[in-house]
DNA sequence: GAGGGTTTCGGGTACGTACCCGTAAATATA
DNA sequence: TATATTTACGGGTACGTACCCGAAACCCTC
């Protein structure tokens, strides 16, 4: 009956003729070694290309890795931000038998202070990683800072927060997204046709809106194709001040055969064409898949809504987290979500 | 000092006054124990609401779970296959350190026999689920009669099997993409316009085929839209014989204003068009995100791509199978795959 | 009521790692 | 050289579950 081969550490430590203990202690850094020992237990692990069983190691140490999120709460506004959560929890339930828990912190969209009372709640908590929503910028910023000092490591998701130091991004591309928009545009533009922008919030999020305008106007410069673009600003969300708005400029601009608005309230825009009365439907896209767009979408006055899989954002952010925690995985300091169209005809089977 | 609150087992077994191998017992449905302590533990445990330690679990049986997998082989003709052996390979990747095993068995599409061998190969290496690529109907029913015999899960990705018993169908809903097709193509279809449908493939698999060009008429006949759809099926792949076939029916059509390839060869068409002098180059559809087709997509000549994930597919069959056998996570009988629409402008962003 | 069989249960070890604690060896101090 | 201090290492237990093995308790049968 021969030997049978030990595993893992065990086999370490026999073949370098010291206890586990030793073994243990080069694994993790620890002191209490001889540089001559130290050197001899490395180059075993190297050769046996030893990957510590972390079924043990998490067993063994009982410790728990938490994880803090903040991002919006969910509103009667735009229910948009149930994705991210549900993909955050879904996560959670993969993970929370290896050790790791998440702990949620939201804040209002529309309101600062609230971000930055959830974020010194969340900054408090001691957590060993952080997934945040950067809505504000100079308030975020901080957050930033704070985990600089400690070592936090942080995740954007859905905005960025450009050049501040983060351990990554994960949202969408909105350049590219903006431009993906226009070209859409232009299998229904004519002659004489012109184009419409749309954006309707309380607060304008510069960077964001930005972006997505640039890359839909770099994409008619790119081709040469110079359909005069009006712009529509507006800052009241509720239905009649959009509405009211609306009909000034299509009163003017008797000719506009598309539409483009930058976030996720185009059923806004969807209500108005629904109740005006227009010489012909003007191609609709909007951003997201939230319920009140998908219903416009399926009657067939929204015709793109442009998505970015919001829940896998979420799952992603955790689990890149968990990997680079648990793992030391490496992380990719930018992962861009792919732009996906969803039509009537494909709504049914997209996953948000 | 107070007692600490054991954990688990442990507890159970202290208030129930029993041994733990009894508490375990009573948790894997073992015989000996008399109906009396059954019930005492069983009661214990929902109040508990206990939850097995999974980490602790997995350690202590030192089991392996296998997974076996048969997939066609990449061939110089399609990188499709690719993909899913991506995911596959990150799933394995995943989950290898809570001990499962991902064994991989490689067909040729276009030999059934080379299935057959290696179908047994598979059935011979008693794995503890299977994910299988029905390619071949009636050598598949097989594979899945035997798997029936010996209770293993057997899970379909990519293709189906209608009507055959499985764990699941992880794939694209076929009748759907065609719809969308559809819709696609009529963004520039004219009143005089016509329609061509083509089919390039050595044998044609009637199931897929069907179900997509089925959709894809019904589309029109929905709304009441009869242009005239051409079919050209083409049975040699190479690029002669396919040019040679769509140059005849481009004489006899000279008003084809969008092409719809119901498979990966859509590039095929595409040099075809690229090299063929019309008049003005119709709508090009095709479907997946092989190399060859991107590049067509890329410089313009292919307008969409349909997609349906391969990689999260193969992916995602790997992982069902794993919480189905580790977890008893239930299982959707269909897993339909969104409808991605691929084009030049957001090509540089999909994650195939 | 003694022998044999069956049912029911408990003790104990193992999985691979973490980490506490104690001790021998090496080095420094007197 | 004897003693204090540091450094290097080993023994051993714990994490929560799986499962082997043996023992007690029970039930029959003659």
């Amino acid at each position: 009956m021969k030997k049978k081969e030990l595993q893992g550490v065990k086999e370490i430590a026999r073949r370098a003729n010291v206890a586990i203990a030793t073994v243990d202690r080069v694994i993790h850094n620890r002191p209490g070694v001889s540089e001559k020992t130290r050197e001899k237990i490395n180059k075993i692990i190297a050769e046996l290309n030893y990957q510590p069983n972390l079924l043990a190691s998490r067993l063994a140490s009982g410790k728990i890795i938490t994880l803090g999120v903040l991002i919006p709460s969910v509103t009667e506004e735009t229910d948009f931000w149930e994705a991210p959560l549900r993909g955050i929890q879904r996560a959670e339930n993969e993970i929370r038998q290896y050790g790791i828990k998440v702990e949620l912190f939201f804040f209002d969209l529309r309101d600062p202070a609230s971000f930055v009372a959830q974020a010194n709640r969340l900054l408090n908590a001691s957590v060993d990683g952080i997934v945040l929503a950067p809505a504000f910028i100079d308030e975020a910023r901080k957050v930033v800072s704070a985990c600089q000092q400690t070592g936090t490591p942080c995740i954007f998701i859905d905005s960025n927060l450009p050049d501040q130091p983060s351990l990554s991004y994960i949202g969408p591309p909105l350049f590219q997204s903006g431009y993906l928009a226009a070209k859409l545009c232009t299998y229904v533009l004519q002659e004489s046709s012109k184009l419409m922008v749309v954006h309707i919030a309380t607060a304008m999020d510069s960077y964001t809106y930005k972006e997505i305008e640039e890359g839909f106007r770099t994409y008619f410069t790119d081709h040469r194709q110079h359909y005069p673009i009006i712009r529509a600003d507006i800052r009241q969300t509720d239905f009649s001040s959009v509405a009211h708005q609306l009909q000034e400029q299509f009163d003017a601009n008797p000719s506009i055969d598309a539409i483009f608005v930058s976030n996720s309230r185009a059923f806004s825009v969807a209500r108005f064409l629904e109740s005006a009365s227009l010489p012909r439907k003007p191609l609709l896209i909007g951003y997201d898949f939230v319920s009140e767009n998908t219903r416009y979408l399926a009657s067939g006055i929204i015709d793109f809504l442009i998505c970015h899989q919001p829940e896998d954002q979420g799952y992603r952010s955790i689990m890149t987290l968990y990997q680079f925690l648990v793992f030391s995985t490496p992380v990719a300091k930018d992962y861009y979500m792919p732009i996906d169209i969803v039509t009537r005809e494909n709504q049914a089977f997209y996953r948000n």
